[in-house]
DNA sequence: AAAGGACACAACCGCAAAGTT
DNA sequence: TAACTTTGCGGTTGTGTCCTT
């Protein structure tokens, strides 16, 4: 059968129905006999794929992924990178391509978020209602002023969250570290905001020790999944936020606390730890204490810290 | 009401591993 | 053991729907 019988595109249910025929005869395997015999004008592999992502029984079609089959997701892809075929075996009714598809989604989301944070800086964003409302409703905060291009791009992200400033503080606003991206001086460019965010990979620049220019305070991670709250903290804590925002699900910006973690506290397995974590704001703060200077009214929105039985 | 953007989902492609002859 | 075929996986693209402007 040559090429050009080769039948591509979407399914009718008569096919369907052959190739369901066809496994209850032969089992799910010989998928090219099912071309040579004539049956359909598939191939073998395209058989295969509309067997595995779509026929094949006690499938979630249609089913959004619930924020259990999320958390087991993210924790998985975590572990073991974009190993989809193998996460997928850990949620009974979800293919790989689900997987995959909701990853990416996410990825997408995450990326439109950050880099329409940075282009836009002064105007009203168009984000969509349905996700990131947490975004709208912080005014920006103004970054420092910088001299040239080169000058902006020697500086770190970590001066605009230094991990000594973040320790100080009882929480961090998340929902500022897009603003942050908002503000007129970024010391990177929109197109450095790659919309793959690999966990893996390591990201240069951080860890200077410019004091804070201003103080975008608290950190609160709204929009995070429960497990994204006990990992931010540690993944701001290796200086790497960008990372961080790699996990994160813009549709589930809410309005989450997180308590911060002290930069003794790192590693997952001190997740457990987080919750007990709350800093008074009169700790003597040393050596970066700049916080001193702040008014202390400048506090009083802080909200207090949800019992983590509410995360 | 129309246009455009965002999203979810389905399907294809290329490659590599595994299996068969 | 080499050549060929089949299977499986991950990345990417296309399409329809919904929502916002």
């Amino acid at each position: 059968m040559s090429d050009s019988m080769i039948k591509k595109g979407p399914w009718k249910a008569e096919e369907d129905e052959v190739l369901r025929k066809h496994v209850k005869k032969y089992g799910p395997r010989d998928w090219s006999s099912i071309r040579s015999k004539g049956l359909l004008q598939r191939t073998g592999k395209s058989c295969r794929l509309r067997w595995v992502n779509k026929l094949r029984p006690n499938l979630k079609s249609g089913v959004k992924f619930s924020a259990e089959e999320e958390r087991t997701v993210i924790e998985l892809q975590a572990q073991f990178g974009n190993k989809w075929a193998r996460i997928a075996t850990y949620l009974p009714g979800r293919t790989d391509n689900d997987v995959k598809n909701f990853w990416s989604s996410r990825q997408k989301k995450l990326a439109r978020i950050l880099r329409t944070s940075v282009q836009q800086p002064s105007k009203p964003q168009k984000t969509n209602n349905r996700e990131a409302p947490a975004l709208q409703k912080h005014p920006s905060v103004e970054g420092p002023k910088l001299s040239s291009l080169a000058e902006e791009r020697s500086l770190s992200i970590s001066q605009y969250c230094p991990s000594s400033y973040m320790n100080n503080c009882n929480t961090i606003n998340m929902v500022q570290l897009p603003e942050l991206l908002n503000s007129t001086s970024l010391p990177f460019e929109p197109d450095l905001l790659q919309p793959e965010f690999n966990p893996y990979e390591k990201r240069a620049c951080f860890g200077s020790q410019i004091p804070l220019p201003f103080p975008q305070i608290p950190l609160q991670t709204d929009f995070l999944h429960p497990l994204e709250s006990q990992i931010l903290p540690m993944k701001l804590e290796e200086s790497d936020f960008l990372d961080f925002f790699g996990q994160l699900s813009a549709s589930e910006i809410g309005n989450v606390q997180v308590p911060f973690v002290p930069s003794s506290c790192s590693g997952p397995e001190r997740s457990s730890d987080i919750i007990s974590v709350k800093r008074e704001i009169d700790i003597p703060l040393t050596p970066d204490s700049f916080i001193d200077d702040f008014p202390m009214d400048m506090f009083d929105h802080i909200d207090p810290l949800p019992s983590p039985f509410n995360w």
